[in-house]
RNA sequence: UGGGGUGUGGCCAAGCGGUAAGGCAGCGGCUUUUGGUGCCGCCAUUCCCAGGUUCGAAUCCUGGCACCCCAGCCA
């Protein structure tokens, strides 16, 4: 059983980071994480993450957390706090190195000022709809703003007063003096600022009434921190003459270069912030951190690992492609952390009782079970054994082919860590469902099968008598469409109605009422769950089944 | 001919002129008191297409084609 190995998978900007120090070109390499701190953290983001913090770890560098906040109608503090447990818990650290673009509002308002006194910048007085229709189209150029030659001695006078509070909302903006004709649209005189007043920024309160936008505050911020290799996604990718306009034109202390990888998508589910949003908003889920969206919070509630996440993003490579991942090898992923590290327990999530009619009633033994069936370190527990017991109705059929390798009528099965025992007697109610087993017990078979007898396989149970009724959650996809909306239109008509099953019925084995917040633990054949973190009574979530090649073949039949 | 990108097996992805890594999925088999795990084997004569250069091309050149992104005072 191998670790979490840390021999990194090369990628092009890996490649670029270590042409760039093999050239001298800088001491260290230094990244940022920018999160823009209007909705928590998904799996999309872990993938920056992990490729950011991963690659200042791997190059002996330093890698910032960085949130975006320079729209202030869409941020909050709760956010903020959600991003940073988030980061923590997936496993990086920032020292102290945490820092809000808002901290640098004032640089930033002094860089302006030095674009406007260079002749850069202007204010401009054209509204929304004016500005949009001077831009131009993608194939026809656009025309120059009739404030586009105020002098900088009345450029700069005018957005002091902006600043000031002397102008209403959208009476006024700065713009950078680029190239109204220019074929790329970002650089046709792109807003650098804009004035909204009345909000209260969650860092900076209500000092300022004009905001800068993002693509004159990125570039800034990574030069006022050194950042060395800015990572972004895509759509970015156009961005980025701008981003070198900001640098090359201003003093900034240094040059930082942008770097565009292609964002992740995931087979049946989405990861857009708009989207996510929706479905919390319009309670198609409960909540951020409800266990089946694809946030760092969902996933952890769900039970996935920082290990299988981590993984997972090492797995999935940096490239500039498009791309849309399936949902498997996020699965594996998980699996492949909880197979080696969870403690395996028994649990009936659908109960049927048995009742072993040769077993003493008032006997009671303690079976072992070790914790783990290739790791003896997890040690073992004791599985109360009795004359009552349940086990899952799936695992019962009056008749079956002999592929079916579980209890049927007359037939014999091994309880998992236990005895061998033989179906006598179906007992039904009036309207024909299974009310109990009778079943013999064959004693002396904790190691050895009965002489001349077939054992059909073995199956899980719990005793009825020592049982935790427990509430278990199996959660499947939130969309049973690839890609959600692509056909429809609208991904909310492809959300699964059956992505949460709950069963109130399970009863677990004994020890795992002690089971504590978001720990995990295999259910022998049936998955990996773990106790849910926000609910007082026993609850387990389904973070993925075990994988079935059985129920797969099965299926394919019908 | 608006501009910017991307095209390697079902899904990802190495590959950097010397004859197609690896993972996931799939398919066979062995082991197994989890229909799990583990182990073994199979799975691209071909890299979007067409030409060209070369002893040799997924890699270089030319020309096509397909898909993605851009016209927020969002990020």
């Amino acid at each position: 059983m191998h670790e979490e190995p840390h021999t990194p998978k090369p990628n092009f900007i890996r490649q670029i980071v270590s042409d760039d120090l093999a050239a001298g070109k800088h001491g260290i390499v230094h990244t940022r994480f920018p999160p823009e701190p209007n909705g928590y953290l998904h799996i999309g983001h872990a993938k920056s993450i992990v490729l950011n913090f991963g690659l200042a770890e791997d190059f002996g560098g330093l890698c910032n957390l960085r949130f975006d906040d320079t729209n202030p109608h869409k941020e909050n503090q709760e956010f903020v706090a959600a991003i940073k447990e988030d980061v923590r818990w997936l496993g990086f650290g920032w020292d102290d190195r945490l820092y809000f673009a808002s901290d640098y509002f004032s640089n930033l308002f002094d860089y302006a000022l030095e674009l406007i006194d260079k002749g850069l910048a202007y204010v401009c007085e054209l509204n929304a709809e004016d500005m949009r229709e001077y831009r131009g189209t993608l194939k026809e150029p656009g025309r120059d703003s009739p404030f586009r030659d105020r002098s900088p001695a009345e450029n700069r006078d005018l957005f002091q007063q902006m600043r000031a509070g002397e102008f209403p909302d959208g009476s006024k903006v700065l713009r950078a003096r680029i190239d109204m004709a220019s074929p790329n649209i970002n650089l046709r005189d792109p807003v650098l600022y804009r004035i909204r007043h009345g909000v209260i920024h969650h860092q900076t309160g209500a000092e300022w009434c004009l905001y800068p936008m993002y693509d004159f505050t990125h570039p800034i911020s990574d030069a006022i921190e050194g950042v060395t290799h800015s990572l972004c996604t895509l759509e970015f990718e156009d961005h980025r003459p701008l981003y070198d306009w900001i640098v090359s034109n201003l003093s900034v202390p240094t040059q930082p270069r942008q770097i565009e990888f292609s964002r992740l998508n995931l087979e049946y589910t989405v990861t857009s912030k708009r989207k996510l949003t929706e479905l919390v908003s319009e309670g198609h889920v409960n909540g951020w951190d409800d266990p089946r969206m694809p946030t760092l919070s969902g996933l952890r509630r769900r039970g996935y690992t920082p290990a299988a996440i981590r993984d997972f993003c090492q797995r999935i490579g940096i490239t500039k492609s498009e791309n849309r991942i399936e949902m498997q090898l996020l699965e594996d992923c998980i699996r492949d952390d909880l197979n080696r590290h969870a403690p395996r327990r028994l649990a009936v999530i659908n109960p049927i009782k048995v009742v072993l009619s040769n077993y003493d009633d008032n006997a009671c033994e303690y079976l072992p079970a070790p914790n783990h069936p290739q790791d003896p370190s997890l040690g073992e527990r004791r599985l109360p054994f009795c004359r009552e017991l349940w086990i899952d109705r799936a695992d019962f059929q009056e008749t079956a082919n002999k592929k079916y390798k579980r209890l049927v009528s007359g037939g014999l099965v091994r309880l998992r860590n236990g005895y061998v025992i033989r179906c006598d007697e179906v007992i039904k109610d009036a309207g024909g469902e299974i009310q109990e087993l009778h079943c013999h017990w064959y004693p002396d078979t904790l190691e050895n099968n009965p002489d001349g007898e077939k054992v059909r396989g073995v199956i899980h149970w719990v005793s009825a008598r020592h049982g935790e009724p427990a509430e278990i959650r199996l959660y499947d996809r939130l969309f049973n469409i690839a890609n959600p909306g692509k056909k429809s239109g609208d991904y909310r008509s492809d959300i699964n109605p059956d992505s949460l099953l709950t069963c109130v019925n399970a009863v677990v084995e004994p020890c795992l009422a002690a089971a504590t917040p978001e720990q995990r633990f295999q259910f022998e054949r049936e998955g990996y769950f773990c106790r849910d973190s926000s609910s007082e009574k026993l609850v387990f979530n389904r973070t993925v089944t075990l994988r079935d090649t059985w129920a797969r073949n099965t299926s394919e039949e019908t």
